[in-house]
RNA sequence: GCGGAAUUGGUGAAGUGGUUAACACGGCAGAUUGUGGCUCUGUUAUGCAAGGGUUCGACUCCCUUAUUUCGCCCCA
């Protein structure tokens, strides 16, 4: 038997309703907020990850899909869909109409070990949002994400807030950093004493030596913040209380990708099991960097398979509809042209209707009716394709009524 | 990339080196040839992730591979 590749996994019944259910709700709540939609190709030549995302980051550097195609080209499925949407809006110059707002939806590809909440196939459904260094849109993005956990019905969801500041801040920050604890770095993990070259700030939250004196009183990046990224920051916060949003400040919290500037922010469950449920930020320099005009923006991205799984876990009543409106049951197989001819009518008008023109019994296609949640069913006899006159048994209170086949579109209006 | 634990029908699962792989749900058929959802009866894995080995004999022991899961790393 051939088994699926590790970390992917198939989704079908009623995992595949709840996936709809929930892209079926972001799709709203992005349209609600004027977001439309865009879809960028699963592979990219590799350069772009590698400037996009960062050439240093751990997605490129060991879990990206490289591989050379029969043309010699260099090509990497996508690890994250930021950096194709960026190629896109310069590419199609869709940035000569200002602000965009786009959503999008997708597998990404990490070649990392899985685990619960952690995939090899992930998928992501996020927004980006390009043409405004206003703190407003950050609080926007925010809140967005925000209200559609919430819509979703999932509990206790708050967001860790951070600002990271400009390229300027930042060095100054990690070279402080690096003074902090470079003279003590002996007492840490061998991890942090990696991360003191490779990234300092990732210290902060190792989850060894968190309880380290040096990390309580390490520098903290938002004493390092200009007045004017100060200044922003204050105001996200201002809107975002105005908003409603539940945050909390956590300047420990920084990303793995290279692109982000100021503004971090990602999503938690109370009850979460695997860490964050998404993230985002700004990104003020990505399209500059991948040769584009210099257009500030922000977005975010929803781990989509970790939504799902936090949805089950928290047992989230989803509102979703697996009734059929109607069905069409035969007695014998001669009534099978009159209900299939029927059956397409009522399709053609709307109506959500199934039959089984096979040669089941009664017994068995009463079940069947049952099994799809039918809120009628329409039973066919030859009495009834004689007199083209139905009978229409309504499944929830039994009863039993004569229609003739003209009036079902009436007789559907009123009793479903 | 490193370490631990798992893998038995559509599903939840029991099981032991010995010959018919429990039990339950679901499915199908019938009791009930124009009315089911209760009840009863029958049936439903030539096979225990795949391949190889040990053995008179393996689902049960060993090896390899695959997948799942937990931890590290990292991230969504």
């Amino acid at each position: 038997m051939i088994q699926k590749l590790k970390g992917t996994y198939d989704v079908y019944g009623s995992l595949s309703k709840k996936h709809d259910y929930v892209r079926k709700l972001f799709q709203a709540v992005c349209e609600s907020y004027n977001y439309s939609y865009i879809e960028t190709p699963f592979l990219e030549r590799s350069e772009l990850f590698h400037r996009g995302v960062g050439e240093t980051t751990d997605i490129v550097t060991k879990e990206t899909y490289d591989f050379v195609d029969r043309g010699g080209r260099n090509n990497t499925i996508r690890p994250e869909g930021t950096a194709g949407v960026a190629r896109a809006i310069i590419e199609n110059k869709l940035y000569n109409e200002l602000p965009l707002k786009l959503w999008y939806y997708g597998s990404m590809y990490r070649y990392e070990r899985p685990q619960k909440g952690r995939y090899r196939e992930l998928r992501q459904i996020g927004i980006e949002s390009y043409g405004s260094h206003n703190p407003i849109m950050d609080a926007e993005v925010i809140s967005l994400g925000f209200n559609f956990l919430k819509e979703l019905g999932l509990k206790d969801i708050y967001v860790k807030l951070n600002s990271i500041g400009g390229i300027e801040t930042r060095n100054k920050y990690r070279e402080a950093l690096v003074n902090h604890f470079k003279d003590h770095i002996d007492g840490f993990c061998d991890d942090c004493k990696e991360r003191l070259n490779k990234n300092p700030l990732r210290i902060l939250d190792c989850k060894i030596d968190h309880d380290n004196e040096l990390i309580e009183n390490a520098p903290s990046i938002l004493d390092f913040l200009n007045n004017e990224e100060k200044e922003y920051f204050d105001k996200i916060k201002y809107y975002l209380d105005s908003l409603e949003v539940d945050y909390e400040v956590d300047s420990s919290l920084v990303r793995g990708l290279d692109y982000y500037t100021e503004t971090v922010f990602e999503y938690y469950s109370k009850s979460n099991e695997f860490g964050a449920l998404g993230g985002g930020g700004r990104y003020d320099n990505l399209l500059k960097s991948l040769d584009g005009p210099d257009i500030p923006s922000v977005g975010l991205a929803f781990g989509f398979d970790r939504l799902v799984s936090e949805i089950e876990n928290e047992e989230v009543n989803l509102n979703i509809d697996e009734t059929i409106d109607c069905y069409i049951l035969t007695i014998s197989e001669n009534e099978n042209e009159f209900a299939f001819d029927l059956a397409n009518k009522l399709r053609m008008c709307g109506f959500k209707i199934d039959l089984d023109l096979t040669g089941k019994s009664m017994k068995a296609k009463f079940k069947e009716a049952d099994r799809y949640f039918a809120k009628q069913i329409m039973i066919i006899g030859d009495e009834e394709v004689k007199q083209k006159i139905v009978t229409m048994r309504d499944n929830l209170t039994k009863e039993e009524t004569k229609v003739n086949v003209d009036n079902l579109v009436d007789y559907f209006d009123v009793n479903l």
